[in-house]
RNA sequence: GGUCCCAUCGUCUAGAGGCCUAGGACACCGGUCUCUCAAGCCGGAAACACGGGUUCGAAUCCCGUUGGGACCGCCA
């Protein structure tokens, strides 16, 4: 029974990175029937708050991403880890280190400066006093061998003992510190697949020490390459929008994030576009890449637009309605919504963009761009509009097959070409000279509305012939 | 600085010694369609970091160089 899980620390949002961690593990749980089990690690009791955790819930959520157990909360848990260290200390394995915060810093700073490693040395690790004074714990690492690690992605690394410190694994407040709750929680829960960043897999041998000193089962590994910004340094905040939340609010599906985030790193031949049930068939580990990968925004954007497209026309208008809302229409209800959006689902991108390009379906009053108007606004087309005004305002059924009979008409009479007719109008009806299909516009705006926006062009055409 | 990881078009990648004159996708450029803009379709430019081996044969295997990244916390 394979048992995977994403354990995220709440001091911050989900970032892209995070997310895609999680997906890996969602679905190499999924493939094989196993479970995804999801973890808050919050042990740094100054950095974690309550909106993170419930920031990272909801963006998983919204990706899709299902946790069959949890979430296990670290804060929860401190007994385990204590009594963990405590059998460490009885049997020798872990000893109190009595050097404070500030000796240690320096002592690093220091080293640095002279060139040497800035490592711990374990002045206190054969110390026989036991002062009543704060300490923390350290885990001794044994001062020689090595620790190979078998990676399912990297394959064999081999750590050799003499570059690994003594590392803390209780703080002199009692906190646990990470690799040690990492450890303990893995084994207790069963984890049998650790799939995470390649940033823990210099700290993979220090964990295979404490399975091994607590005679737990070492799980399986599988560090996935880093997500890099265009610069190629690690992906964070100063690359720009990097939390799932960020994407959701501009208007990105989660199908597109989806798709975009589990092909940065993994692949399957030349296949682009996958859907969720297409990914639990297909995924596997050994398609997954060795090297980092930079995060490219316009390839989500691609995948956004290819996902819009294919979206069913009343739930796009359902997930469009909150962005409408945003721009001040009251949105929710209208009945055109649907039409609306067919006829922008093409050319949006995202989400917050069909709602700009909507701006006219629900404006009261259009501004006409000014340069539009003093192209196609003038006199000369003031038969035109009348025309039309005529024609349309006779329509039964206000469609778009309608809507053309009657454009067809007036050409054939007036003998012009669809050009000379759609252009005018298209700005009398949008402000703009960029819309949808012409028809197809009318009919979405509605008959009330294209008339008296017709009218209203008309009047302003007559006005300048005065 | 030490340790570890990585290296195919600008970017994501296919490639498991001959199928490679290196394939696909995004972006870019051109054409086509056309009521505008998109979308679609067709086409174009664009890469095996370098040097040594191994082999009849290397993008693929080995070594080195160079370059990039990560880690070296009483953060996770």
């Amino acid at each position: 029974m394979v048992r995977t899980r994403f354990a995220p620390s709440p001091t911050g949002y989900l970032h892209i990175g995070g997310a895609r961690t999680a997906l890996f593990n969602w679905l190499f749980a999924r493939h094989h029937r196993g479970s995804f089990i999801l973890r808050i690690e919050d042990t740094d009791v100054e950095r974690s708050t309550e909106e993170a955790t419930q920031a990272i819930l909801d963006a998983m959520e919204w990706l899709g991403l299902k946790w069959d157990e949890g979430p296990y909360f670290q804060s929860k848990r401190l007994h385990l880890y204590r009594e963990h260290v405590e059998r460490l200390l009885e049997r020798g394995l872990a000893y109190r280190c009595y050097c404070t915060p500030e000796e240690l810093e320096e002592r690093r700073k220091r080293a640095l400066e002279e060139g040497r490693p800035p490592r711990y040395d374990g002045r206190c690790r054969d110390r026989k006093d036991r002062p009543d004074l704060p300490h923390a714990i350290r885990f001794k690492v044994p001062r020689n061998g090595a620790t190979i690690v078998r990676d399912l992605i990297k394959g064999t690394v081999s750590f050799d003992h003499s570059e690994i410190e003594d590392l803390v694994i209780l703080r002199s407040d009692g906190m646990p510190t990470y690799n040690l709750c990492v450890v303990v929680d893995d084994a207790l829960m069963g984890i049998t697949h650790v799939i995470r960043g390649d940033d823990h897999l210099n700290n993979t041998p220090k964990q295979i020490l404490l399975y091994e000193a607590f005679g737990y089962k070492v799980p399986e590994f599988a560090h996935v390459p880093m997500i890099l910004g265009p610069d190629r340094t690690r992906l964070s905040k100063r690359h720009g929008a990097t939390s799932v939340t960020a994407y959701r609010e501009m208007g990105y599906l989660p199908e597109a994030m989806v798709n975009y985030l589990v092909r940065l790193g993994w692949s399957y031949g030349d296949q682009e576009i996958f859907s969720v049930e297409e990914l639990i068939e297909k995924f596997s580990l050994e398609n997954v890449g060795r090297s980092s990968a930079v995060f490219n925004p316009e390839k989500l954007l691609w995948l956004n637009a290819h996902y819009i497209k294919e979206k069913d026309d009343r739930e796009l208008a359902e997930l469009l309605v909150p962005f409408l809302e945003k721009r001040g229409y009251r949105a929710r209800g209208d009945e055109r919504l649907p039409k609306i959006v067919k006829t922008l689902k093409e050319r949006a991108k995202t989400l917050e963009e069909m709602a700009e390009m909507a701006d006219f379906y629900f404006a009261e009053e259009i501004e006409y761009d000014e340069e539009a108007r003093k192209r196609f606004l003038t006199p000369e087309r003031l038969e035109i509009f009348d025309a039309l005004i005529e024609g349309l305002s006779g329509l039964e059924e206000f469609t778009e097959k309608g809507i053309e009979g009657v454009f067809r008409r007036i050409m054939e009479e007036k003998g012009l070409k669809l050009g000379k007719l759609a252009q005018p109008v298209r700005v009398a009806v949008t402000g703009r000279t960029v819309s949808p299909g012409i028809f197809e516009t009318l009919e979405a705006l509605g008959k009330e509305r294209t008339i008296k926006r017709l009218k209203k062009a008309r009047d302003l055409l007559k006005e300048a012939t005065l």
